[in-house]
DNA sequence: GCGCGGCACCGAACGCTGTTCAGCGTCCGC
DNA sequence: GCGGACGCTGAACAGCGTTCGGTGCCGCGC
């Protein structure tokens, strides 16, 4: 008996809503399209209409996980500039965002890593826009440091930073949430950040 | 006709060989015990025999990467050290050693990742020993830093340097190899490393 | 009201994976 | 010379992503 779906858009969310639920849980493995099926009460056959392949499912619910990330650090941004802070608060409050995004979310984030990483081709262009967004709040920030002239130095800063911060919360969190303690990560994140950060006023 | 092997510790090194080059040139996903057993010119069963399972034998050829990569860490900062170099310059000709390390090789070394990472419970032992022998390489060096002083601190410092760099290099890195100009990734170490030196001295 | 084209869905089947294990051939100690 | 034990074999199993011919329903044209 087919025509079940309402719609196929709703359809789609609720698949991806499941395979959140699988990815948090138990990683990237978990996510298997015969369970996904099962859980919309529909046939696997059907998940293969929705998608087109996993890649695709997995695909999307990173595109939402980016999303979620995205819109995490660009508040608490806002909310440290709104308070008065300057560029190197805001680039605290925004790097600890992140690791408390992450550590919250460990199986989500570690699934966008794992799925990136295992890639055989490029990803799509609307997909990479939501990478670059991403970047593009870094920049922003440290464009405010005072002293961060140079367009090429600056380029350099904004990687070195994202990219630090990136290895800090990393190596910090596991599947199953935070390794170290919090304060200690935030004390490594605010060393470097702080030590970058008069660097680039010097 | 079985007792073909000269030496199962021989077998086992060819299998790991094998294996290493898979992994090189296919990623985890290539590493499979049917092509490994053909190649060493032996059935599947076997290769279960002379390994357990799967993840065993990856985890015998990572632990020979993470030998590697200590080896030409530590040569790198020997290296350094006996031109007289400061602990700055060491850390730096070590973080310089690490990339070009995985630039070299990025599959190998994102095998090891990907395998941490998807573990799903913790290694043996003498497998972790030989991560924290390459943190220790890190930490020596920064204990040559001038100014850092209190325990906890160079704690933190190592920790948060360590995750910087390899922050940077993981990045900077993806399967084919190094992703953005080598110069680039150079000077963003070298940003991080030498600010943060300097925060210490402070 | 009726028929029919087309679409959404189904689910068995395919090829691949890691892993197991009963069987068997060979080697070594007696 | 003989027998136990060891090591290798490869067919078999469960589970994975993916495919595709079949099936029934929906809505449009008459």
């Amino acid at each position: 008996m087919p025509r079940i779906a309402a719609d196929p858009d709703a359809l789609r969310a609720r698949a991806i809503d499941e395979a959140r639920v699988l990815m948090r849980e138990g990683g990237p493995e978990a996510v298997k399209a015969r369970v996904i099926a099962q859980a919309l009460g529909v046939s696997v056959g059907t998940v293969y209409n929705l998608f087109g392949n996993l890649g695709a499912l997995v695909l999307a619910l990173n595109a939402q996980v980016y999303d979620a990330l995205y819109g995490a650090v660009t508040t608490a941004r806002r909310a440290a500039a709104d308070e008065g802070a300057d560029a190197t608060g805001q680039m605290l409050a925004l790097s600890r965002a992140y690791l408390h995004f992450v550590a919250e979310n460990s199986g989500l984030w570690g699934g966008v890593l794992a799925h990136n990483r295992a890639a055989r081709e490029a990803p799509p262009v609307w997909y990479r826009k939501k990478e670059l967004a991403l970047l593009g709040v870094i920049d922003e920030t440290i464009a405010g440091f005072p002293g961060a002239g140079d367009e090429a130095a600056r380029t350099i800063a904004t990687r070195a930073l994202w990219a630090a911060v990136h290895g800090i919360v990393t190596i910090s969190v596991a599947r199953g949430g935070l390794i170290a303690p919090e304060a200690e990560v935030r004390a490594q994140m605010e060393l470097v950040v702080t030590s970058v950060a008069a660097r680039l006023a010097a």
